[in-house]
DNA sequence: GGATCAAATATCCTATAGGATTGGCGGACC
DNA sequence: GGTCCGCCAATCCTATAGGATATTTGATCC
């Protein structure tokens, strides 16, 4: 958000730090599935792979780790988080069902209509792909949370819906059809103006792609 | 709690790393205020201080940073996080009001009569000074968010907790009497088996606790 | 006297070299 | 054939030197 004013792709200037552009790039790796859950990350090759040198790799993956992304083992080294197992999904998708109505109510009472309209921006049918489909759902999940204007909530929710994007994406669910209507029952909601209804909305999605993502697992 | 079977005070050996040993320490600086709010924070003051080389103390500070207990500024240096605000204050207690009492509840249903017993050995009087108390209420949210199953809920409100102990540790509230009344209020509703009376004990607790703290800031 | 500009300092950021430790591999032994 | 032991590679951890930048201080000018 810092950076955001840079013009050409080269490197002008690192106004915002190099350790967290590292971040960026590893955080962008591990969702992209490029680096797959519970797989060795070396200090030496990211340096060498990324030109730069070992310290800002240290601090991103120190960060990456109270983030959750990464584990160190003394003397060993790093590696990527294993794939969630069923007992830490259910622990997810019960914290985001405590969390994620009560935001989308608050929201409801919060937002200007230019922020529904941003909203609306991110449902729909324009990018079928299944990338899009996931970007499209962490932007939809991010602006409820800011939209209900409690940063706490909102930063939570992001951490925690990294790991529903790699889960996600290790098993390839083909699923966005259900999920937009999904988002738009709740959109109409907010439109509106009915928190309450905006709230079950919520809920039901969440209940929704619970569902569709235990099946994916039998641990 | 991996290095426990140390016999002497002698370092024999450093079996978690220093990175997080040094994260500890400067946890523990900023949570007794050795460090206060807002205080810059030098990487060479405090190498030369703990006796280590830089880039243990950068891992910690990066971890730090993601925590939320301190912020960087490019080419500027690391500072502690500045003291909660109102509107700070008004979203962590959202929060807390949000997941606790359910905590409390899933709590009162999963725990058994030993977790039990933990949680009303740091209820009473026995630590009357305010460390003492600041330790035990600590330990009590704890137990019952761990309690509760959810290691995602425990580990959120074990960092935001960090906050609220720094918040009133810098206006050196004594209100440890009314706080210990109702945490007892939230054990007899656990040992009674009763799911309800827990939650909405909990729930009262966490309003008056609010109530309390938010008579020191007018911002 | 207040404001502006330039030099100095302190700090961070980067890079490289060397020491310490763990995990895996191959060979010897029972 | 299974088990144990020593060696090797990979990795982390530490230390130090040098370049770049923001903040502070002081002098000069209006």
């Amino acid at each position: 958000m810092a950076a955001a004013d840079i013009i050409g792709d080269r490197q002008i200037t690192r106004p915002s730090g190099l350790a967290e552009e590292v971040y960026r790039r590893i955080r962008a790796d591990i969702m992209s599935l490029k680096l797959p859950p519970d797989t060795r990350v070396s200090v030496d090759s990211l340096a060498r792979e990324l030109g730069v040198s070992q310290t800002p790799i240290r601090e991103a993956l120190s960060m990456l780790e109270a983030n959750g992304l990464v584990s160190k083992k003394h003397f060993t080294g790093y590696a990527t988080a294993p794939r969630m197992d069923r007992a830490q999904l259910d622990e997810l998708f019960e914290f985001r069902l405590l969390v994620e109505p009560h935001a989308a109510r608050k929201a409801t009472e919060a937002m200007v209509s230019t922020d529904v309209e941003s909203l609306a921006q991110v449902s729909g049918e324009h990018a079928p792909s299944h990338d899009g489909f996931a970007d499209m759902d962490t932007e939809f999940h991010k602006l409820i949370a800011q939209g209900a204007g409690n940063n706490l909530i909102a930063d939570s929710l992001a951490r925690l819906h990294i790991h529903v994007h790699i889960f996600r994406s290790c098993f390839r669910s083909e699923i966005a059809e259900e999920a937009v209507h999904e988002h738009d029952a709740v959109i109409a909601a907010i439109r509106a103006r009915d928190g309450a209804a905006a709230e079950s909305a919520m809920r039901r999605h969440i209940e929704r792609s619970y569902g569709r993502l235990r099946d994916f697992i039998n641990d």
